[in-house]
RNA sequence: GCCCUCGUAGCUCAGUUGGAUAGAGCGCAGCUUUCCUAAAGCUGAGGCCACAGGUUCGAUCCCUGUCGGGGGUACCA
């Protein structure tokens, strides 16, 4: 059991205790007569006894117990009064040096050193690093990257992959029954555009030879075709649009300067800003436009194209959804092409050391979905308005549409189809859906639905996250207003790890010498891990803004970081010639005499800890918080505790169990985030 | 218009069902290397937790309002 649950544990007895000891004592304050309190229900004894938590602060010991406070209005009894009681009924003998009181009731726990020691140890002897399993496993589906196959993977796919794949693996180690599911993508215009292109544009012997290039090249090449029409299109009522806007500030600008009243002037001063955003946001499509239009002009080849396909966009929506009535041609291209679509997909996947136990992509479902309208309808949920089938919610404005005027469906009728699947087959107690927040309102129709039809016991879960944004603050995309192809990040990842890892300065102080194929393998566990890293140890529903250069440097809280402290571990047992899994068998809980090998040792036992928080809110950033804690911790401890050179045997031999407990504690922690880590780097 | 979300150090971000003097990194000013990797460690400066009310013994956290950023808002996903 975790330490916290044991403290929790404890005081939840003596609470009890106390309270019917206080009770029985009688109320001395008539003002709490109404209360006859004489015990409380178990729930509220856990309640309060989770108000255990780690103290902020080492004075006050290292773990507080704070229910005494809110406890006193309901018990009629002050504070210190409640504490002490519960006090005197807490046997903690075995865990703690001395229970205190201070404040208004903080009752502040110091755990022995002892009990420490002997937790290391045991933690040492096992596997699963004192983390107990699930007491209740349950069968989790996780939703994770989900992409659009046959278009390159961009930036965007970075947080859901990662966050999923560290959720998949962390609920996985606790001991759910953990089904990951990639719900690609691989039915919808992409494919459209790509046959288009092949049966315009398609070079046969190329497809051949290179099929992810071939297609890859058709399905640019039709979607600038495309959006260079769009923005010809548009561009005129872009212009017009800029122009009434610019108009509309003048004259907010103007009733600004005319207005008499403060009051009606700072309304008014409203309107203008308002208007002067609309403005800036017409002024910046038009950009856009123009830009499009800009780089193209020039490329005669191009410009020939793209007059020959005047109707492209209108035609690749034909040939999309002849594909889903079963045209036979362009369903023979869609089964020739999807496994090189997939193939590139996995090859990223493969880098980023990601993988699912199933990949069900949209394609899967395509043969469901009219029987979910149908059973919507029958069930008296959905109905026919403006020509669409749609459900109506009470607590909704807009319906979730589940079938178009045209007799398309949608994603809501697909990510339905895939719930009532995702039930039967798999019988899922939890299904969490890895996706941007955008989709948030999407989420909350689809579970409302739900829970219309039958899915009352299954939590159903929108882990949502936030959007990663460029220097500029703005969502992150290329210069020319595209997304940011994902691969060439990690690339670029790799390759400022390899300048780092090549820096003579330091390589010569590696004995042997790195080889190319080793300098290689570094730069790539920590290019990739960087990555991984920067995304985790940010709250997942925060936005953050995409820094490479932070992201790979050295200093700070980075994957780097860790890496290095284990490689530094790595470094001593290597040099004391110890194997890490051997040092499990010492036996002998090691002492924590100096100030840093107690608190290297309070942190390692709050590894359970950490991944409580990740299961609890679904964020992954708790654990590398945690890892990061460590890391540092170890750092002060490496400074300041010599290991191999300690003045006798017994203190090294002390010393190695907290590094090799370190060095198992961060490789696994890094696991779990689908990192990894090297010998020496 | 309506709905959701965010606002914490110069910058990037944490902050565990409300807890004691709000943390870290970068940057800045210093210090430390006969010692297992200095890709390190230590010290310091830096805060009206957007603002105003409310609830509470106690509010960065909960409620209401204001201001500001982002997102969504009937047939794309």
């Amino acid at each position: 059991m975790l330490i916290l649950d044991r403290l929790r544990q404890s005081i939840a007895v003596a609470l009890d205790k106390a309270v019917k000891h206080l009770s029985d004592q009688g109320t001395v304050d008539s003002a709490s007569s109404t209360s006859d309190v004489s015990g409380l229900s178990q729930q509220d004894l856990e309640s309060y006894a989770a108000m255990v938590r780690p103290t902020a602060d080492p004075r006050f010991g290292d773990y507080q117990a704070n229910c005494a406070m809110p406890l006193a209005k309901i018990l009629g009894r002050p504070p210190r009064d409640i504490a002490t009681a519960l006090v005197d009924h807490l046997d903690v003998t075995d865990l703690c040096d001395d229970v205190q009181i201070a404040g208004p009731g903080f009752i502040n726990l110091r755990l022995k050193s002892q009990f420490l020691g002997d937790s290391i140890a045991a933690m040492l002897k096992d596997d699963r690093l004192g983390v107990p399993l699930a007491a209740l496993p349950r069968t989790v589906i996780i939703d994770y990257s989900s992409p659009n196959v046959a278009k390159p993977m961009h930036v965007g796919h970075i947080r859901s992959t990662v966050i999923g794949d560290a959720l998949a693996r962390t609920l996985r180690f606790l001991g759910h029954h953990v089904i990951t599911d990639n719900h690609l993508g691989d039915w919808g215009t992409q494919f459209g555009m790509v046959i288009y292109g092949f049966k315009h544009f398609g070079d046969e012997t190329a497809l051949q030879s290179s099929p992810v290039e071939e297609l890859s090249r058709l399905y640019r090449l039709v979607n600038r075709i495309i959006e260079y029409n769009a923005a010809k299109s548009e561009i005129e009522s872009a212009r017009i649009a800029v122009n009434d806007a610019t108009r509309m500030v003048d004259v907010a600008l103007q009733a600004v300067t005319d207005a008499k009243e403060p009051k009606e002037k700072k309304s008014l001063e409203k309107s203008h800003a308002s208007a002067s955003k609309k403005q800036a946001a017409a002024i910046e499509k038009l950009d856009k436009l123009e830009s499009t239009i800009a780089n193209s002009v020039e490329d005669t080849g191009f410009m020939q194209l793209a007059s020959q396909h005047p109707g492209i966009a209108d035609a690749v929506l034909n040939e999309t959804a002849k594909l889903h009535e079963g045209d036979a041609e362009n369903l023979a291209l869609w089964k020739r092409f999807l496994p090189y679509c997939r193939d590139e997909i996995d090859r990223v996947y493969q880098r980023l050391n990601v993988s699912f136990d199933h990949t069900l992509g949209e394609s899967f479902y395509h043969e469901m979905l009219g029987k979910v309208v149908d059973d919507l309808r029958a069930a008296g949920l959905a109905s026919d308005s403006e020509g669409a089938v749609c459900v109506f919610l009470p607590e909704f404005d807009a319906p979730m549409i589940v079938r178009k005027r045209d007799g398309a469906f949608l994603y809501a009728t697909t990510d339905l189809a895939t719930l009532f699947y995702r039930r039967d087959q798999f019988g899922a107690d939890e299904i969490l859906y890895v996706v941007d927040s955008r989709q948030s309102e999407h989420f909350d129709k689809l579970f409302a639905v739900a829970r219309r039809v039958g899915f009352e016991d299954i939590e159903l879960i929108h882990v949502n996250f936030g959007t990663v944004l460029g220097p500029d603050g703005r969502p992150f995309k290329t210069r020319s207003g595209s997304s940011v192809g994902l691969e060439s990040l990690l690339d670029e990842a790799v390759a400022r790890a390899m300048a780092v890892v090549c820096d003579p300065e330091r390589s010569v102080r590696l004995d042997p010498p790195m080889d190319e194929d080793e300098k290689r393998q570094i730069a790539s566990v920590v290019g990739h891990g960087a990555i991984k890293y920067a995304d985790l140890s940010h709250h997942r529903t925060s936005d953050y803004k995409f820094d490479l250069q932070k992201m790979v440097s050295m200093d700070g809280n980075t994957s780097a970081y860790i890496q290095y402290a284990y490689a530094r571990v790595s470094g001593i047992m290597q040099k004391g010639g110890v194997e890490l899994e051997a040092i499990a068998s010492f036996g002998n809980a090691p002492r924590l005499d100096d100030p840093s090998e107690r608190a290297l040792a309070m942190t390692l036992l709050k590894f359970g800890e950490s991944l409580m928080q990740v299961r609890a809110e679904y964020a992954p950033n708790f654990l590398v918080d945690y890892l990061y804690e460590t890391a540092r911790a170890y750092a002060v401890f490496n400074e300041n505790c010599p290991v191999l050179k300690a003045h006798d045997d017994q203190t090294t031999q002390s010393r190695l169990a907290l590094v090799a407990l370190t060095a198992r504690v961060l490789r696994q922690g890094l696991d779990l985030l689908g990192i990894q880590v090297v010998a020496r780097m």
